[in-house]
RNA sequence: GUCCCCAUCGUCCAGAGGCCCAGGACGUGGCCCUUUCAAGGCCAAAACACGGGUUCGAAUCCCGUUGGGGACGCCA
């Protein structure tokens, strides 16, 4: 039974790397039919509550990444609080004390931390010196007595830490260079190595996959594991995302929040596809998946080992394909919150027009990269008329004797039957070369009268959705229209 | 400084000894389609970091160098 789980610390929102932990995590909990765990790491915290991780929750919501158990959904080894499990954390060091695998410390920090500036100084590295591993029970006796607060130290054994990395392959560490870590604070609050060991052993986590940070952390942990008799978990270490200067990802490197991409109109199936493919890879040269065949060949192995660079280009252009492959139903239901901020939803839209508004969306889907984008050439259908860019005049609406032809257009237009793309296109190219026009200076000028704009779909198809009496307003408009000077 | 990880086109990946004078995708350039902008189609430029081995044969295995990244806290 495969028991994985994502174990962020309450930042306030997710960003693109936790994200894609968060998301192998869930391909490999779903490809095998395992538990998917969230975890809050909060022991830090003063308090833990839902609104403190109510970001980092919204962006795992938005990619689609469900959790079995978690805060709120709870589950048999509640509490998923990292904060709420403090005593048990306790509990554990102690019996590691009195195993003889810990002992009590009474250094402080800041002579921990002195020393450590003086190795540095003389070019070393500083590791505990072992003070208090080898105190007398006399010199114990009095600092207890004079009430020194003391530490728990895990005393690393001699020897070499082996493990198995699943991207990486066998990993070793002499333990000659791992100190004897705190595990728990003079404050009595665990430490992060103490936590996530106790955690995933009580939440029997079967894997371990996260950032490659944390494999130099790993070794600790491997001890931990043996000190408390357990079978350490599988680890799956994946690489780190880089900005394109190839240093970790960070805020300077723009959006690094999921929800900043929601916010700027991409898709979460796009995100998900994205970043799956982003130091992942099927085997082959398949690079467009949707979520569900994301879980059906998703693989450890196929993770590959070096740090990857975000490449915000191909996010865009996975985007376009996801939207342009979505249903124009599904669409419209992703845009109807945007629709309604523009001010551009109107009930009828779901109802009477619902019809029409997806025909508009299959012209326009497959031209756009963002939701944005697809809301502005939305914009001249679904406003009474459209105001004219003053650019796009000027280029195309400057001839007066254009400006009239269109008037001519809009008569001929008003009669001409079916009102379709091919009996337009006719009527429009008989008018043109009757006026000695070339036509694709009409169809240009037909254009900007009628989209206020230069560029948009195929005349025609928009000439026909918009519809005849529409059409025929906005050519006749220009008749009283004075392009700027 | 010490330890660890990584190393194929600008970027993300494929390649698990001969199929590779290296394949796909994004991006870039060109052409086609065309009423515009996209989309789409076609074509092009573009990489096995370097040096040693092993082998009949190496992008693929081993060692070293260089380069990049990460970790070295009573942070997580």
């Amino acid at each position: 039974m495969v028991r994985v789980r994502f174990a962020p610390s309450p930042t306030g929102y997710l960003h693109v790397g936790g994200a894609r932990t968060a998301l192998f995590n869930w391909l490999y909990a779903r490809r095998h039919g395992g538990t998917f765990v969230l975890r809050i790491e909060d022991t830090d915290a003063e308090r833990s509550s839902w609104d403190m991780v109510a970001g980092i929750v919204d962006g795992l919501r938005w990619l689609g990444l469900d959790w079995d158990e978690g805060p709120d959904v709870g589950g048999p080894h509640a509490p998923y609080f990292q904060s709420q499990r403090l005593d048990r954390h306790r509990e554990l060091a102690e019996r590691l004390v009195r195993d003889g695998r810990a002992y009590y410390c009474y250094c402080t920090a800041d002579e921990m931390q002195r020393k450590r500036a003086d190795a540095e100084g003389r070019g070393e590295t500083w590791t505990y010196d072992r003070t208090c591993e080898r105190r007398s029970a006399d010199e114990i006796a009095a600092l207890e007595a004079s009430g020194t607060p003391r530490a728990i130290r895990f005393r690393v054994p001699p020897g070499e830490t082996p493990f198995t990395d699943l991207v990486h392959g066998p990993i070793a560490f002499d333990n000659a260079n791992l100190e004897d870590f705190v595990i728990l604070r003079s404050d009595r609050q665990p430490t992060y190595h103490l936590s996530v060991v106790a955690d995933d052993i009580d939440m029997a986590i079967t894997h371990v996959v996260r950032g490659d940070d944390h494999i130099s952390n790993t070794p600790k942990q491997v001890l931990l594991y043996q000190a408390f008799g357990v079978t350490p978990p599988a680890f799956a270490h994946v690489p780190l995302i880089l900005g394109p200067d190839k240093k970790r990802l960070s805020k300077r490197h723009g959006a690094t929040s999921v929800m900043e991409y929601h916010r700027l109109g991409y898709l979460p199936e796009a995100m998900v596809n994205f970043l799956a493919l982003l130091g992942w890879s099927p085997g082959n040269d398949r690079e467009l998946f949707s979520r569900d065949e994301l879980v059906a060949a998703f693989t450890l192995e196929g993770i590959s080992g070096g740090n990857a660079v975000f490449n915000p280009e191909k996010l865009d252009w996975f985007n376009q394909q996801h939207i342009a492959r979505l249903s124009s139903a599904a669409l419209l239901a992703r845009l109807e919150t945007r629709l309604e901020d523009a001010g551009l939803w109107t009930d009828d839209l779901a109802t009477t027009r619902v019809g029409w508004i997806l025909s508009v969306l299959d012209l326009l889907k497959p031209r756009v990269k963002k939701l944005d984008q697809l809301l502005d050439e939305l914009r001249p259908f679904l406003v009474d008329d459209p105001e004219i860019d003053p650019s796009a005049a000027q280029k195309y609406l400057s001839s007066g004797e254009v400006r009239s032809l269109l008037d001519t257009l809009a008569s001929a237009l008003e009669t001409v039957e079916p009102f379709g793309e091919a009996t337009i296109e006719a009527t429009l190219r008989a008018t043109a070369e009757r006026a000695g026009v070339k036509a694709a200076a009409l169809i240009h000028a037909t254009r900007v009268a009628v989209t206020g704009r230069a560029v948009s779909a195929g005349l025609f198809q928009v000439l026909v959705l918009l519809g005849r009496e529409c059409v025929v307003r906005r050519l006749r408009r220009i008749l009283n229209y004075t392009p700027a000077a």
